[in-house]
DNA sequence: GCTAAGACCTCCCGTAAGGGGAGAGTCAAT
DNA sequence: ATTGACTCTCCCCTTACGGGAGGTCTTAGC
């Protein structure tokens, strides 16, 4: 017989824990002290605090190991109440899978908007633009709207996400409503999915112009483009791009008076 | 300016959670009439009920969404909380696939213990044993310990068990102490571990009997194989097998009485 | 003006599995 | 007899609210 202190170290179940489980009655003292109230525990017990321990480290609620000690003399009664501990399992890891990939995503596209865009601004710039992959949805409605485009594209990629969000518009001029619009970002490794679009995204020569801003006064910077292209003898292909160096994220709405966007116009 | 049952509308929260965190600071009404009591908030609300219900979806407690609240203003201000965050739940996740590993093992295990044994009892049978595929942990000591080996190799190999824990007994005779054997599972897959020994292991024609009862007297029984493995005039191989059809599980110990063992010795 | 419905208020209790600590009693050895 | 270590009960605390009691407020209809 042991006092409820050592029992505690054979068992490793704290004290506290034992005094619990004694009022739960999931695991009672062989002997109580009537005068004192000590508790006092037989070796034999130790069986039954390890079958305790073994539940619960499979997770089992306390409230389940007592219906179970009460009901299971071997492992295969316990087959039932194995399966349902391991779909529940199945779902919280689902679960938990899922928030990790959105926090992979965040993570992913938070770290490089870290890294401090230093461009040249306010100044037509040439450049040749690689193929990429690229994963995007495209919708029609206010270019407000783009931002559901990103965040579900961003849900399905997660940490595939190589870069940052990237617009694409096909319309040939600004459209108040109805307009015709993908909003996706370009991804290390493809990915299949019914809503994501998911292909190669064609590189070639293109005009760009770092925008300083909200979106909504872009346009003077389109027209900026526009009469650089027009100089040149070029001709701009749809759609253009626009890719969000700074701008809102997927939690925070940030200051738009400090985004950064970068348009860009393929030419030939 | 909307009361908390229209402004829980808008934000899918409940009331009770608004008015919690309300209590917490959280997110505060934007007016609170003096004389009801009532709460009423403005549509400019709605982004920071956004942010949180972004931020709860991800698992952050609600004390570390006022501290967020309170200090970032844009996604890249998250990423150390993300980054914490992530770190969590990659523990969470390892804690809860080891515990599902876990359960598969006694799943499986279990399944195959309710087919029940239908053979011949007491009566020594000979058949050719093919090779297989068996992890294990070999030790010295009693016999006793022999179910450190089986938990040990049962964490490991999880669901990856094709059969019954066997035991493999080295010595040439009984060995009340000091003994050598080993024990572990057949396996579906091959498993890499430093402690577990995973390994081909031959079969070969074979004497076998069951024993049913109590380890302690399975004496007569090896003595009724020797006999007959005399009277054929074949030659025992060492290590003797012991296959547990019905034993003490992994958390129940079950009737000794009712334990089922197959004895096996190869033969040339 | 009266009444009823529905929305809202505060306050309290409950959750799972104990942890922390207060204040008091007990055990074993010196 | 006195320590010091143990143990007892009782109460509050944790998360993120949910349920409910009992009371107040607003609004619509008569």
């Amino acid at each position: 017989m042991f006092p409820i202190g050592q029992f505690s170290k054979m068992t490793r179940l704290s004290v506290k824990a034992l005094r619990h489980y004694h009022d739960l009655g999931l695991l009672a003292p062989d002997k109580i002290d009537p005068d004192s109230g000590y508790r006092y525990y037989k070796t034999s017990s130790l069986e039954r605090a390890r079958v305790i321990v073994s539940l619960k480290d499979l997770g089992f609620p306390l409230e389940e190991i007592g219906t179970i000690l009460a009901d299971c003399r071997e492992d295969t009664d316990l087959l039932q109440f194995l399966e349902t501990r391991h779909q529940d399992l199945e779902t919280r890891l689902a679960e938990l899978q899922a928030r990790k990939h959105a926090l992979e995503g965040l993570i992913s596209t938070a770290r490089q908007s870290r890294e401090q865009v230093r461009l040249r601004m306010d100044e037509v710039v040439e450049k040749d633009l690689d193929p990429m992959l690229f994963a995007g949805v495209r919708m029609k409605g206010g270019y407000g709207e783009i931002g559901k485009a990103f965040s579900r594209v961003g849900r399905k990629a997660g940490f595939k996400i190589a870069g940052k969000p990237l617009g694409l518009f096909y319309d040939e001029g600004y459209r108040e409503t109805d307009a015709d619009f993908e909003g996706g970002f370009p991804l290390r490794k493809p990915i299949d999915d019914e809503v994501v679009d998911c292909r190669e995204l064609e590189g070639g020569h293109a005009v760009s112009l770092i925008h300083n801003g909200p979106y909504s006064d872009c346009g003077p910077t389109y027209q900026a483009l526009l009469t650089h292209i027009a100089e040149k003898g070029y001709t701009p292909q749809s759609p253009s791009r626009e890719v969000y160096l700074k701008g809102p994220g997927m939690i925070f709405k940030g200051n738009p008076a400090r985004y950064i966007t970068e348009i860009q116009l393929l030419v030939e």
